[in-house]
DNA sequence: TAGCAAACGGAACAAAGTTCCCCTTGGTCG
DNA sequence: CGACCAAGGGGAACTTTGTTCCGTTTGCTA
């Protein structure tokens, strides 16, 4: 168990050296991130933070927590962002269209993100279980009210949805002419009662 | 080029113990990527098939070409099968629907195969190119069809289709609870013309 | 049957994640 | 103020997997 979610306290039990450098490795896998894409080797990260892999290893049990740990504010936002949509769109079909656009690109922009998330790699069980406790429930609650509202059909579960879409983000930041937001808005009209 | 060094020679003639190597590459192949899947380690067909794995490499430049090898007739099924369906469809709406059900079932039935389709590990353009190559004037032949007689929205490429189809794909074969087929239907119908 | 190029086998090499272990050091206690 | 020691760090080593290399074997032909 690691105390890593009392934010903005300071954590006794770590030695300062040891929170220094665990935020100058959040610092550097940001970077490494943005450079060279998430599947950026371990090495570098650690080259960039200026030190050894080891170090990586004692404070991220694996590759994956460490990306969790970068992103996890922006998963954060997303999640938030869920019901205030719901609030303020016209409708709940729209509320949903909107949310899987902001889920869309903020996959994108994180180079080899989505490609990481479905992999089955040993290890990355974590990031996926992350990405899905976390946003599955926003997603469900915006489904369930276009479904009350009529206007799709309520046969497809959120997880499922949340895959689907995932999965198109896949190798989106490679290739210009493969638009993930189009196809993934291709889904979310698909969902649609038929009348 | 062919084979090197044959000055005027039709040398289309391969050494008998080359030929039957080949064969039991394939078959090997065949039997490991059912059993562990497309990713399966070369070390294990190789073992499988009782060569070296240097003897793979002599007849298939890398993975992916001994990958294409295995499922080359399959594809050709899958691309043979688009004309056919639009022919004894009721509409080129349908037809393709049905067409994309095939290339759905065929990606998934095949272990990680559409997970290493959209991969840009190095080599792996190879397999990635002679898919498309084949497919897409296929699929690009069903949406041409469709859009001519009104069904759908013109505006998407068939490669874009395909691939987010391809993606949707991804780690099917690992959930029960993920149904590609059915994602990949939404889609389709997400294609159609609002009317 | 001899000779040779083709084919073979598998050791060796190159990445990449992960583990291990010895050394360093921050913080505390005498 | 200094000694102590567990937390922390560094990076070599181990593992896995694709790929290359090269000395050896072998099918074919003359």
């Amino acid at each position: 168990m690691d105390d890593g979610g009392n934010a903005g306290r300071p954590a006794r039990s770590q030695r300062a050296d040891a929170r220094r450098n665990k935020e100058a490795l959040l610092d550097a896998a940001a970077a490494v991130f943005v450079a060279s894409g998430v599947e950026a080797p371990v090495r570098d990260i650690a080259a960039k933070a200026g030190v050894g892999v080891g170090t990586i290893y004692r404070h991220f049990p694996t590759r994956a927590d460490l990306i969790v740990a970068v992103y996890r504010h922006q998963v954060e936002s997303c999640a938030e962002a869920g019901p205030a949509l719901l609030a303020s769109s016209p409708t709940p079909h729209a509320a949903l269209a909107r949310w899987i656009d902001l889920f869309v690109d903020f996959l994108v922009t994180k180079h080899g993100l989505a490609a990481v998330l479905q992999s089955d790699s040993a290890g990355f069980e974590t990031l996926h279980a992350y990405f899905l406790d976390r946003l599955v429930p926003v997603c469900t609650r915006l489904l369930d009210a276009a479904a009350a509202a009529g206007e799709i059909r309520s046969d497809v579960a959120a997880l499922e949805l949340m895959r689907g879409v995932g999965n198109l983000c896949i190798g989106a930041d490679k290739d210009p002419d493969y638009d993930a937001r189009r196809l993934a808005g291709l889904l979310i009209t698909g969902l649609r009662r038929t009348e």
